[in-house]
This record gives C-alpha cells, sequence and structure tokens, in this order.
DNA sequence: GATGAATGAGCCTTCATTCAT
DNA sequence: AATGAATGAAGGCTCATTCAT
C-alpha cells in the first residue's frame, strides 16, 4: 500500500565498504551515501549510526565455507599435499576479503566489541585452530610428525596472511599467490611429513 | 638570545603515537596536546598540520638496526639455526613496534606517499630483502638448499609478522615468542639445511 | 465514490495538542502521527504543514459559552455575589484548557497573525469585555459603584486567570478554586457594592 | 600570557534571551551566536550545549530586591496604601522581565528541573508568600482584617501578573500600569482595611 | 617560544515534507 | 484515501587551526 522499498541495503553496505576502505572512518556519511546513490537521510533511516554503518559494512559475514567443512574429511584419505594447496589458495583468497576489514576495525578506534563480528573467532583465529585439529588428526592418523600443531598451524596461516598483508599493505609480492603457498606447503610438510 | 626550546619534539611523538594508537587517527588535538602535557598553540607551531603530527609520530624511525648489519657477516661461519632464531626474535620485538604503526597508516585514508617514511622500504620490506640476500648468500656458501630464497624469505617473516599480529589485534598467542621462532627456524631449516 | 475518509480530524487534533502541550513546538510530527494511530503521510493530507497543524491544535475554538450569553440577563434582577461566583468558576475552567494554548502558541514564535484563533479577540480579553459590560450595566442599574469598571473587570479575570497560571506551570494552589474564587468576589463587591 | 578573554559571557546571555524571546526555543544556535556577535564555536565553549544555553538565558537572576527586603519594615507604621502601591509597581516592573521568561521555559518542553532557576521558589510564588507574611503581619498589628491572607495574596500578584501577561501575549492594556496597580489596591483595602 | 581564547568549516543526525503505490 | 519509504535542507556540535598576548 505504500511505496515499496527501493533501497537495498547490500547496496549501501557495499558502498560504505568501498569508501571506508579507501578514505577510512573519517570517510564521511555523505560520500557514503553518494557513493550508494542513496539520500543522506535513507542512508541513517538504516543504520541508526555512523559507527553502527561502518561496523556493518567491515563485519564481512564469515560463515564458515564450505572447504573449512570438507577439510576434516579428508583426514588420513587424500593426498596431503594437495589438500594443503588447495586450502591456503582458498584462505589466501579469503584473506584478501577479511584483511583490509579487520585492519580497519583495528584502525578506528571503535571498541571492538565484537559487535556484528561473528560470535565466536573472528575469521583469522578459526582457520587457525581449524588447521591445528586438522593437523592433530593426521598426526593420529600417522601420516604427520609435529610436536606443537597449534603452532605449525599459526605459522602456516601466518604465512599466507602476511602475504596478502605485504600486497594490500605494500604493493609488494614475492611471486604469484600460487608459487607462494606452494613452497609454504613444501616447506612444513618436508619438516613434518612421515617418511615411509 | 630569544627564549630557548623548552618543549621537547620527542615528548609530543610520543604523547601522539599513544593517542593515536589508542584512538585511530579520528583522536582530537586537544587530546594529544594534553597527553603531551603541551598547550594546543604550541602543538601546530612544532607540526604544521594534523596529519603531519600524526605521520611523525606513526613513522617509528627505521634505521637499519646493528643487528641487520651484523646479519650478512656471519654467512658461512655461525650456527645458522642460532642466527635465524636471534635475528627472528629481534624482528618479531621490532614488529612489535612497527606493525601497529604501520597498520594505523594504512588505515587513516593518508594518501599513503610514503611522506616521513622512510626514504626506502618501509620496514618489513626492508627485512624479507635483508632475509632474501642472507638466503641467497648461505646458499652459494653451500649451506642451504633454495629453491625460491625470495619466498622462504617471505614466509619467515610473515610468520613472525603474523604472531605480531595475532597479538596485537586478536590478543591471541599460540604460546611464547621464543618457541613460536624456534619452530618457525626449524620448519624451514628442516626443509633447507643441506645435509651433510 | 472514493473511498470514504476514516480519519478523524479531530482525533488528530487531540493528539497533536496532548503532544505539543507536552514537549513543546519541537515535538516531531512523527510523534504526533504515532499519537494519533495514524501515518506521517496522512498527516499531512489534513495539514499543508506542522505550523498549520500546531495553530489547529493549540486553537481550542472559543465560541461564546452559553453562559456568556446569559450573563448579561441577569443585569439587575439576579443576585450579584452568585452570579459573579458562578461565573468566576465557568471562567476558571475554561481558561485551565485555554491558558496552556495560549502560552504555547506565544512561545512558539508563530508569527502570532491571529491566524485560526478566533476572528475577533482572543479569549481571555473578551471574558474582560464581557465583564466589563457587566459591570457597566450593574451600575447602570444602581446596583455597583465603580470608577473603572475595566480596571475592575481586569482585576477580576487577572486574579482568576493567575491562579490557573500558578497552577499550571507551578503546580501551586493557594486552596480549592472555589474558595479562591468566592474571596476575590467578596474583595470586589465589598469594595463596590453599593449599600442600600 | 594567552589571548586575553574578549567574549562576555552575559552578552551571550542577553543575546540568547532576545533571540529566544522572540522567535521560541527554536532559534538556531547560529543566529544566537550572530546577534552576540561571536562566532557558533566560542558559544559552546561557553554552554555546553543549546538547552544549557536557553535555561541560563531565561534564568533571570531572581535574588531578592531590596524593596522585598524593606517590605516586612513598614509593618504597623507606614500608610498601608502606598506601601502597597508602592510594592504593586515595583512587582510589575519585575514581572515584565520575569514573565516571558517563565513562559518560554514552561512551554519548551525542557523538563523544567528548576535548574538554573532560584533554589527555592520561582518568582512569583516568592511575591505571593512575602505577601501573605505581610498581609499576616499587618492583621497581628491590627490594621487588616482577612480570613484567608493566602489568597488575597495570591488575588493581589495575580491582578498585577496578569496585567503584565496582557501586556505581552496580546499587547492589551485596560490604562497604565499606575492606575491599574491603585485600583487593585483601593478595592483590596477597602474590603480589608480596619475601620478607625 | 608558549599559551589558550577564538574561529568557522564541516560533520553526523534529525525531521518536515513529498512520492509511489 | 491511506501508507510509509525516501528525501534534502538545516541544526547542533566538534575540532583543526589561527591569533593576540
Amino acid at each position: 500500500m505504500a511505496r515499496p522499498v527501493s533501497i537495498s541495503e547490500d547496496a549501501i553496505l557495499d558502498a560504505a565498504r568501498r569508501v571506508f576502505l579507501k578514505h577510512g572512518y573519517q570517510a564521511g556519511t555523505a560520500q557514503v551515501a553518494h557513493e550508494a546513490g542513496v539520500s543522506e537521510g535513507s542512508l541513517f533511516k538504516h543504520f541508526k549510526t555512523k559507527q553502527a554503518l561502518f561496523l556493518a559494512a567491515m563485519a564481512v559475514e564469515s560463515q564458515e565455507q564450505e572447504w573449512e567443512a570438507r577439510l576434516m574429511q579428508s583426514v588420513g584419505t587424500g593426498n596431503i599435499h594437495r589438500t594443503l594447496e588447495h586450502v591456503g589458495l582458498q584462505m589466501l583468497r579469503r584473506l584478501q576479503v577479511l584483511m583490509p576489514c579487520i585492519m580497519m576495525v583495528n584502525a578506528s578506534g571503535v571498541t571492538f566489541t565484537r559487535a556484528g563480528q561473528c560470535e565466536n573467532d573472528p575469521p583469522p583465529l578459526r582457520l587457525i585452530r581449524l588447521l591445528t585439529r586438522y593437523f592433530r588428526a593426521e598426526i593420529k592418523a600417522g601420516r604427520l610428525v609435529m610436536a606443537a600443531p597449534g603452532i605449525y598451524a599459526h605459522t602456516f596461516v601466518g604465512a599466507i596472511s602476511h602475504y596478502v598483508f605485504c600486497e594490500q599493505v605494500f604493493n609488494y609480492r614475492s611471486g604469484p599467490p600460487a608459487a607462494y603457498v606452494r613452497t609454504v606447503v613444501e616447506t612444513i610438510l618436508k619438516a613434518t611429513l612421515k617418511k615411509a
């Protein structure tokens, strides 16, 4: 009966993400509104406050990806090399989206009460935990030998994460992602793969 | 002849660093002045603009540390294990100071013209380059075997860097720094140390 | 033919009166609409502008009450004491409704072009004029002696008006309305009633 | 040592009073600033909030006037007629300043916590109480006869108050102030002055 | 040099009003 | 007729920066 809704909240969030990632939290709401092709009034109809908008825009939904779910099923059976390379690339791709947001929120001085973020761990930590479980399982399956799987997982995610970090922040790459991931995987597996 | 300067620029920068790192770029100059125990007028006598103050505060001087200089001298002679562990810990400690600033600047939307930063590379990249040179040298010395020393260096710095990142951003540690560094070094060396 | 009107203008005005009297002119149209159980769109269908709504809500219709009409008929015949007490109480009751609106309009800064108000005098003035006529008539009828009937009328209405004023603004009463009115009437009559 | 203060808080308050009394609470802070010949920034340096400014401007200081203090000293001795006329005129003059502010605050919807107002009674009530005490004293002194001095005081203040009210709101006067006050005094005294 | 009072541009947010259904 | 989504023009308030001492 009333005028139908014509503004997609996602469009606003996309615009906000673009603007905030480019100019930081000090970007004006006017610019966000303009970028979203929406009036400033409408912006605040959808998000009570600039901070709410910001957090919503930065809170890239981090629902478990399907490859995360499949990882544990490969324990004991699949080719570890290929599994880890695949996982590494997926992670890298995901982190390319997540890292900027995480850094942005972290640098905004907003009291990071994890509001809007996933209720559990922030994504990078979840990835570390997932990998730790995976390593443990492969150790139990007799295919890997590691003293401290948690640290290996941290190292693995760290190496990948930092690749993204350097890419975003310094525009630096030591080669293409695939090559990088392969080397990381090889390094870890050479050190931990159980000899036949 | 005139009244001597009685305000230390470093005191201002320290205060600014503290304030900006805590509240982000949107922290007010008033707060910085207060924290530094200085009038707002004096602040702007020393730094023409807020942005200049911010960049100066975040531009942790990154002159080459003495351990960096000594690293290349150990090529071919020292114990690689110990050398890398030492280097890793030094890096970790240094990055604990650098990372927050780097992230802050990156998130501030200030057109990162590298103004105020070192004229060459930003610190993390310099570390990667340094390590790459070191790896190359040890390869030539016949003590290491690596296909892509650049990637290994990147991995090494990345693993360490990410440890700091998680510490700062998520307050997460997979064990104490020393243990972490040791595992990282072991992993890399197991994969690359030339067998006698 | 078209859908019949289903929104009572009076319901809107009642709600508006309640809201404006409570929160002042700065109360939002949204609140009025909500209080009236009507959409904001409908509000502006009935009243072109907020100011129009406000004035309409504050313009308590001030058509001459029936007791006003009867007052002049009692000249020369009725008991002046009883007549004035009755009149005073009616006035008091009426002013309890009128005063807040008058004050509200006066304080709203709306250019009081008497728009929406009665075309003649605002109610309190009409009461003063009415009483003046009454006093004059009773003087001519030889039942009262007054030098300046206009001032006496003003005093009478003023005393009553102020009772309401204190009640509304300061929540102060020097006794119940009836007692107050009686004293006021007695005072005036003791000073002006012609001795037999 | 620093730039000397050049803005008088009173100048701001005067301007604010003028503007608010003319246009109501909805007058903009910009207008107040302009009227005061001051920047908007300075305004908010002196008054944290628009509401604070408003209340401060409307809170006409109501310290006891010296004639109030002298009134009780005349009990039993002075000429009651002249005393009351003098008091009435002083009150009238004072109320010309106070009434608009009282009405304004009352109509602004600000939660009248009496903040900024005198800590005891608002001025009009204080006047009623003062007069009540005076009447009681003269009764005890055997110069007046009254059943309910409180109501007579209320009536007296009410009559005067309303004169100001009509003047301000309707631009109506039933003669000059002096004549009005004289009639009011005569009326009351005719009814209550003890016959010799 | 040091101070802090003063400034004014700009920001977030509200709200009266219009519009499409 | 009735609705409520959408708008854009202010408005209150902040804050980087300048100024007068």
